[in-house]
DNA sequence: TGTTACGTTTACGTAAACGTCAAGAGGTGT
DNA sequence: ACACCTCTTGACGTTTACGTAAACGTAACA
């Protein structure tokens, strides 16, 4: 168990090319430390290109990663930063359960399609004769 | 019931720009009558904009939402399409399977970074007696 | 001693999804 | 007649999230 990853390998391990782990940094998501002038990645940047990359399959900004990844880092500041976190935390989460409510919308719709093709499949190989 | 919009009209109700909607119809995802210039919207154009913004929410490319329509909208062809579309479906409900594991995980971390808050809050409100 | 693989920085390019004017037409109220 | 509102069609600007290419360093391998 290495826990020391270079960028290539994350890069393979997630299926994103090297150009994109980068701008993550660049961005400011992650901060890997240096050997010479190769990146090392350990077992926390690990974790967090996979937080980016689950929030972006969730439709996140890379800004607001970088937002939740800093609540995470660094959950500290006077009552009203407290507060306003905690709003959008709420309101996050909202969306999310909405987010939650579409999904089985469409696989509901996924499912009405997927019938009717395989509907239709059935009629052609049947030369037509179950067609209305 | 008019069953019938103005650009405005829907805009106002789905909370989008006009800008938007003349947008998405010159990516071929609407296509409203006409009054003269005017677009007229019916009830399935409004049906539509909403699977878009539907669409949207889950990350869907507007690409991708027209195909999910075109499917809706024709589900005609011939064994090979068909068959390429069911693939395609089964691809999409894959995804969105993974999506909704995603948003149980991030609920679940929302869920902690509120608590870990709400702690910070009440050790404040405490003038620091209960912190460690 | 090449070349192959992997890494680096810098910088310009690009597709998606609109925003933002500009300039005008058409109806409505006073 | 004038203002106001909503609508129209361009057309250029902007942000996000990378892609792509140039030009180079380093280490291993035949």
């Amino acid at each position: 168990m290495s826990n020391l990853y270079s960028i290539g390998e994350l890069s393979r391990e997630f299926g994103v090319t090297t150009r994109t782990i980068r701008f993550y940094e660049d961005q400011g998501l992650l901060c890997p430390t240096r050997d010479g002038q190769n990146r090392i990645y350990q077992g926390r940047d690990r974790v967090r290109l996979r937080l980016i990359l689950r929030g972006k399959r969730l439709g996140f900004s890379l800004k607001e990663i970088k937002k939740l990844i800093e609540l995470y880092d660094a959950p500290e500041g006077e009552g009203a930063q407290l507060r306003s976190f905690i709003e959008k935390i709420r309101a996050r989460r909202s969306e999310l359960l909405i987010q939650k409510d579409d999904i089985e919308h469409v696989l509901d719709e996924l499912d009405t399609l997927e019938q009717r093709c395989t509907g239709l499949l059935a009629a052609e190989g049947d030369g037509g004769r179950s067609a209305q």
